[in-house]
DNA sequence: AACCCAAAAGTAATAATATTACATTAAGAA
DNA sequence: TTCTTAATGTAATATTATTACTTTTGGGTT
């Protein structure tokens, strides 16, 4: 039975959706739950935090799958890790690291500003993989809780 | 008995040093093991891998003071934590941000280069706490073996 | 629609990392 | 040398991550 995967009308899942269908990756229940999950979501997300929220309304999943549907994600680059607070969150821009991520510690929202560019790193001898840019502190809800 | 620590002619372990005294830390054994062990590593080192290089020589320390001492040496700016491998190193620069950290994925090596300066983060509402800048990749050497 | 099978998810055990509460020890001032 | 309390140890437990193997299922094919 082929599953039927509603459109959401939402650029980061429907853009989720084209990449694993390119990459011949298969549209299964947990990963359309937990990209849904992703897409309801402005904060980063850890595995079992992730694995909370779909268990709250009564889809359960085991961790390792969740660590595995993650590790999916971003091996075709629509999500992308939160170094910072060991957590994930959607892709929502390109990647071409013009932008920072104000990462708040305390709810783990987390905003993509853009700021001065800086040269692309091209160190001799060193294979640039990944590029970490995050500004981490209080954003103005839990400064003013704090 | 008050210890006596060996000056060591190394520049972060004496700058340490005197920053704990001004911030009345105490001088104990496993503060200066674990100053002593970073201060030797051009590598960033998790609170396990610092917990095994010590014991190698004899020095059993709980999981939990290793912790701890970390912590401290973090709230003093005499550490800092390289996020994208979970793990603390010396700090050896001034902390004003005008630098990137290479992080070497495979052994962990950690350089500090310097490049293009970005603007400082000045975002309404939003207090900075911490700027992470790392390029994470592979190192020259750990990229021929690979 | 039924069949097939490799990819994906589940199960269960365990490893690795992190934290809590409370008892004991030792740094360093007096 | 004594004394105080900061610091460490102990022990239990929580959280996070991974491994090996079994079962299920997405989706192409018939």
């Amino acid at each position: 039975m082929t599953a039927k995967i509603k459109a959401q009308n939402n650029k980061f899942f429907d853009h989720a959706i084209t990449k694993l269908k390119e990459n011949d990756f298969k549209l299964t229940k947990s990963r359309i739950d937990i990209l849904t999950t992703l897409s309801k979501h402005e904060q980063a997300l850890s595995p079992y935090q992730i694995q909370d929220i779909l268990k709250e309304t009564g889809k359960n999943y085991s961790a390792i799958t969740i660590y595995r549907v993650l590790e999916t994600f971003m091996s075709i680059d629509i999500i992308h890790k939160v170094h910072s607070i060991n957590s994930y969150m959607k892709c929502v821009h390109d990647h071409d690291h013009s932008h920072s991520l104000l990462v708040c510690k305390s709810c783990h929202s987390v905003e993509a500003i853009e700021r001065e560019r800086k040269d692309m790193p091209q160190v001799e001898g060193f294979v640039v993989k990944e590029v970490v840019d995050e500004i981490v502190g209080l954003c103005k809800a839990c400064d003013i809780e704090d």
